[in-house]
DNA sequence: GCGAGTTATGTTTTT
DNA sequence: CATAACTCGC
């Protein structure tokens, strides 16, 4: 049988193609579903399938696969249209699908194409105001636990006006409201949230069946990566999409579902043999990734999930590697010995483009990265969004937004006055005043500014001078969203007012200038480029879409953003209770299960040393705590030594050893003894030195460990016991 | 109208 | 602790 070559890798592997593998992959017609184990080479199934799909007649126009970030997509493309009959192939994010598919059928979906896409901190801004339009307040209705709840019915396909009919309590009733009144304020300023557009693309598929069965003759052929995390408002455009050829190739691990607080319901694969009678299912538990030690473990902890179909991983690699777990003091020390296990690594040989660090949390990477600075060890943070969320880029894209989309009222709201330009407050209250009054948008509010009577005349020339320079950029767009980056970045008045700050502002101008190479390598890359286009791309990039596999670093990333990678050497750090799994899962058996799966999701990710790392105490939001070893870390079958081998416990003992004889001549009579080790919310931990019980006028005295000793009223003190 | 300084507040993961 | 929101003086 002739294979379609990829790439090398993947030749290589085609030549040694597993029964099951070919199965998939030369599966022609109808519902297939692929069940396959991490390292089982499930996304190079796909990308082969599109390329044997092709050569055996079918059009690259006619297929369509969906991956799970842009990255992803772009990895995928690139290797599938090696065989270059592939090329033209639809490769994407469910959510960039929807954005094309929005803008193409706009008018049957009822929306301009021309619609911004609102990130968090502008939602959380719409939600704001839509709750003090109810006449609510937001110390009642917190903006982000009301964007969570309209996310999950949005996430479920449940639109305003259903969920109107279906409210029954004062709650539901509540939030009822809210929620239509933020889709008002959305579709007044034409813009949708990420929920929006699979909520709309799925409606527009469902209600009108020209354009569903246009776009299933045009996608011919679907293939889903990372099934286990898709929505129901997914599984409900997938099954739309596919409902006139049957042709849905869906692969995923139930195993590795970490997306479930978002929305992504596991039923989705656990049910796809009921919704696709005649589906075909393979397999693949052979791993082809990492050692067999590595996949021990993974396999012992992923037993414990009690939801779960068992699956086994069987190791196909020669042993090698190790698995080792390392106790550490603290967060610096765990940071330090990460850092000094890198430099043993790297003189034996190994590249630092192999080697990786995950954590649970973002703030986790601070510590990491002092000891890398600290040890010259070059590496890269994996947050793609960061950079699009720095003031200065934030505020040029703001100037974009409105060129594109001037109804866009958070955006203009941002520039008006940036950089200062005379426009304040009072002013826009005024503009908005009239706005409203009139009925009309802010920006066409500006436009008639000689009507607002209580405008004063030279104010109205700055708002109006304001309103050309906008003019201006939308007039001269030349589809080059580089020149128009520049041209806004000058005209606006941001450059000047930047290097008129000095040193920061220096920083933030080489921001630009990256803002603009990245956009003139967006211009070359596209084949009709626009601003439109531009803005609504960059609006859903992930962090993980800024991984550069290519550069000689270490790579520091959340375990959320290390899915679907590779390394030979992975770290993963703070393995604590409390972190891992994370505090806020502690209470729920499912959650907890998820926050198993994301530890097993990132062990999966080792090719051959995995080490995995907890510190006995860490400073969490500015305060020192003594932590706990995760339950997980017991789930992998190994022997580890819960103290520090470096300190040991010097740093304990040497402290109560001055206090021995007191503490047994007291015994545990009162609250406190001298000995004790407590933590103090604002000084952290130190020992008592003395405590004399006086029922409510105790005074306690506490050696810090920052050094000082101070006497603190007992009931005043708010001491935690460790 | 502007910006510095202060005070409140919220803290997981992300398309 | 870190950032956002707010106050107050210029």
């Amino acid at each position: 049988m002739m294979f379609p070559s990829t790439n090398k890798r993947d030749d290589a592997f085609a030549s040694e193609l597993t029964a099951s593998q070919q199965k998939a992959v030369f599966h022609r017609d109808g519902p297939l579903l692929v069940i396959a184990g991490p390292g089982s080479g499930k996304t190079r199934v796909i990308t082969c399938r599109i390329a044997a799909l092709v050569s055996s007649g079918v059009p690259a126009y006619n297929i369509c696969a969906i991956t799970f970030t842009n990255k992803a997509a772009d990895e995928m493309r690139q290797r599938a249209f090696r065989f270059a009959a592939s090329a033209g192939a639809h490769i994407s994010t469910f959510h960039s699908l929807c954005v094309r598919i929005l803008r193409r059928y706009s008018e049957v979906a009822g929306i301009t194409p021309n619609f911004s896409i609102y990130d968090d901190s502008d939602q959380s801004k719409c939600v704001k105001q839509a709750i003090v339009d109810c006449n609510l307040n937001t110390t009642d209705f917190s903006p982000a636990r009301t964007l969570d709840a309209i996310s999950t019915l949005k996430n479920k396909l449940i639109d305003a006006d259903t969920f109107e009919k279906q409210a029954d309590d004062f709650f539901s009733k509540t939030l009822s409201k809210i929620y239509s009144r933020y889709q008002q304020i959305l579709k007044d300023l034409n813009a949708v949230d990420f929920d929006d557009l699979l909520m709309k693309a799925a409606f527009l598929l469902e209600n009108n069946a020209a354009v569903r069965e246009e776009l299933g003759s045009r996608y011919k052929y679907l293939l889903i990566d990372e099934y286990q995390d898709t929505n129901h408002a997914q599984y409900r455009i997938a099954k739309a999409l596919a409902s006139t050829h049957n042709n849905i190739c869906v692969t995923g691990d139930p195993d590795q579902s970490i997306y479930r607080w978002r929305g992504a319901d596991i039923r989705n694969i656990l049910d796809f043999e009921h919704d696709w009678p005649n589906a075909v299912v393979v397999r693949l538990e052979e791993n082809f990734r990492s050692a067999p030690c590595i996949l021990e473990v993974a396999d012992r902890l992923i037993a414990n999930n009690q939801s779960r179909k068992e699956k086994r991983l069987i190791a196909t690699k020669p042993s090698a590697g190790k698995v080792v777990i390392e106790p550490y003091e603290d967060e610096v020390e765990e940071a330090t010995g990460v850092a000094e296990n890198i430099r043993r690594l790297v003189d034996e040989g190994v590249s630092l483009s192999n080697i990786a660090i995950f954590y649970r949390v973002n703030a986790q990477s601070r510590a990491i990265e002092e000891a890398f600075i600290r040890s010259k060890i070059p590496y890269q943070i994996v947050r793609g969004v960061e950079f699009y969320n720095r003031k200065e880029v934030r505020d040029i894209l703001a100037y974009l937004k409105v060129i594109v989309n001037p109804a866009d009222k958070i955006a203009l709201l941002r520039i008006i006055n940036t950089p200062a330009r005379g426009i304040g407050k009072t002013t826009i209250d005024k503009v908005q005043n009239f706005a409203s009054r009139c009925n009309i948008g802010l920006y066409e509010a500006i436009r008639t500014v000689s009507q607002i009577s209580n405008i004063p005349q030279p104010t109205a020339a700055k708002l109006t001078a304001f309103l050309n320079m906008i003019e201006g950029f939308r007039k001269n767009d030349s589809g080059s969203v580089a020149e128009m980056v520049e041209r806004v970045f000058t005209d606006s008045g941001l450059e000047k007012s930047l290097i008129a700050e000095g040193a920061e502002g220096k920083d933030a101008a080489a921001n630009i200038e990256e803002l603009i190479s990245a956009a003139a390598v967006y211009d070359k890359q596209t084949e009709t480029p626009s601003l439109v286009d531009y803005l609504q791309q960059i609006a859903l990039f992930s962090d993980a879409d800024a991984y550069n596999a290519s550069v000689e670093r270490v790579a520091l990333m959340t375990l959320h953003s290390a899915k679907g990678l590779e390394f030979d050497n992975v770290f993963i750090v703070g393995v604590e209770e409390g972190l891992l799994p994370h505090e806020r899962s502690a209470d729920n058996e499912n959650e907890t299960e998820e926050e198993r799966r994301l530890f097993f999701v990132g062990i999966t990710r080792a090719k051959v040393n995995l080490f995995i790392a907890f510190a006995r105490y860490r400073q969490i939001r500015g305060q020192t705590l003594r932590t706990i070893p995760s339950q997980f870390l017991f789930e992998l079958g190994l022997t580890f030594s819960e103290s520090s081998q470096r300190n040991d416990t010097s740093y304990l003992e040497s402290t109560i050893s001055n206090h021995q004889s007191s503490i047994i001549n007291n015994q545990s009579s009162s609250l406190f003894n001298p000995g004790d080790i407590v933590v103090h919310k604002k000084f952290g931990i130190g020992t008592v030195k003395e405590f004399a019980d006086m029922g409510d006028n105790s005074v306690i005295t506490i050696a810090f460990n920052a050094g000082h000793t101070k006497s603190l009223m007992l009931k005043y003190a708010k001491l935690m016991k460790l």
